[in-house]
DNA sequence: TATGTTAATTGATCTTGATCAATGAACCTT
DNA sequence: AAGGTTCATTGATCAAGATCAATTAACATA
């Protein structure tokens, strides 16, 4: 199973002809419900695409920010590097998020974009965004629910770091790759995950062998069957009992 | 010192007359630079005031959203209650921040709001807002800032909760109070905490006992004087320094 | 294909913070 | 002011996860 290629066919993108104003549709075209003129003027803005290979950067921290990425393909971290040169990932991206929320507050970026696997991203100017948003409320609206959505994850994840133990953070994390691909067309029980254990780790508030350790462990009890990177869902239903309490699975 | 008093001496508001349009000033009018005419319909906006006694819900998880919350005096905690029972503390929030940022998105209210002291909220209709905004481009990107640094406010609490240890997060969350408490013209080095041991642990990531031992260890190394909830910092740099590696204070 | 490099697993030990428990201080309420 | 309740501190013990270390597996590159 490749994740590279572009899976839209289970959504109705008929209407839309620029090629790249697809990339954005996930999140923030095809909710909206915009007619064909508006749908137009949202092409016109997300109209430069740009490739990362796998390994390169979208943006760095420190740099000016000028547009947001929405993913069209592939899959990236965000991750912030710390003085002591340690980084921490807050966050994996798959096809069809947008980034760069964070940088609107100071007009900088405030972590690193890093490729995963080789991907390709639409560029939106914010600037142009907030502009077209003036004439096309339910844009504007839409768009607010993305960046509201952004917090709501990220409560979720800062529950997980505040009381869930190693096997419930892991439960958690795979239950959220498994519906984030189930979304996009993928298996929601079988997938190859993208990032290394010292990423996972990182994410999850944990050293990468406590991961590996939580890996054999919901292996040996027939949950789940590692082979590497790739992992297998045996029984979803118990996998969501590991993650016991915790209200969101995000 | 009372921390109920509202405090905008060193913020010019002369030229706005709703008293309570200046609830939101601090974070949604006064940096945009609106013109009178502009201020007039935020007003029109931002009419309804508020109060919530000490203990009392400004509003609950799981009911429908339907507005915004600037708060205008007081102090609140935003918390989500967990299947078991427990709950998890997600923020405290003070003078002039906004509330309720998180229910946009799926227009129900992701957690609880009380009010740690008696608080004065304005109640600002989001739909309103929305509207208004189509008309202000200025306060539309102003609000995506303010969404935007919630974000970064989040991410920093996630790298807290993710790398940090329990000294290391009781000062990063004494050094933010600090610094919001000094924005408000209030003392950086002496205030009272509004928030008991457990709601300190709960939005660590620790436990009780954890955190009032880590308060200790800092009083015994001269860094701060404890005397229950009064808080007087004595040596901020050194509070800093125990920060060590995090880059994000928040 | 060989070889160096990076990533993953597993074991042994140590440390941090959780848990259990007891005491004392603050704060309502009447 | 008295009494009950909640809150905070401190000690003793325990457990989860970090750290240290060794081995193996996967991957990249010559």
């Amino acid at each position: 199973m490749s994740l590279q290629t572009s899976s839209y066919s289970h959504l109705d993108i008929s209407n839309i002809k620029s090629s790249c104003a697809t990339c954005s549709l996930r999140e923030l075209c095809l909710p909206v419900g915009l007619n064909t003129q508006e749908i137009q003027k949202l092409g016109d803005v997300v109209s430069h695409k740009r490739k990362i290979p796998r390994g390169g950067y979208l943006h760095h921290t420190g740099t000016k920010f000028q547009s947001l990425f929405a993913i069209r393909s592939g899959f990236l971290k965000t991750c912030v590097l710390e003085q002591d040169g340690r980084q921490q990932v807050t966050g994996f991206h798959m096809t069809g998020e947008l980034l760069g929320l964070d940088a609107i507050s100071s007009e900088i970026h405030t972590c690193d974009a890093v490729a995963l696997e080789d991907s390709e991203v639409c560029e939106i100017p914010f600037a142009k965004l907030e502009e077209i948003s003036l004439s096309i409320p339910s844009l504007m609206h839409h768009f607010h629910k993305i960046m509201s959505r952004e917090i709501v994850r990220d409560h979720g994840v800062m529950l997980l770091l505040g009381s869930m133990k190693a096997e419930e953070r892991l439960a958690s994390f795979l239950l959220n790759l498994s519906r984030r691909f189930s979304i996009r067309g993928y298996s929601e029980y079988n997938f190859n995950l993208r990032m290394t254990r010292e990423e996972i780790g990182s994410y999850l508030g944990l050293k990468l062998e406590t991961v590996s350790r939580a890996f054999s462990k919901l292996q040996d009890e027939s949950i789940i069957t590692v082979d590497n990177k790739h992992i297998q869902i045996n029984d979803i239903d118990r996998l969501r009992l590991k993650m016991g309490n915790s209200s969101c699975a995000t």
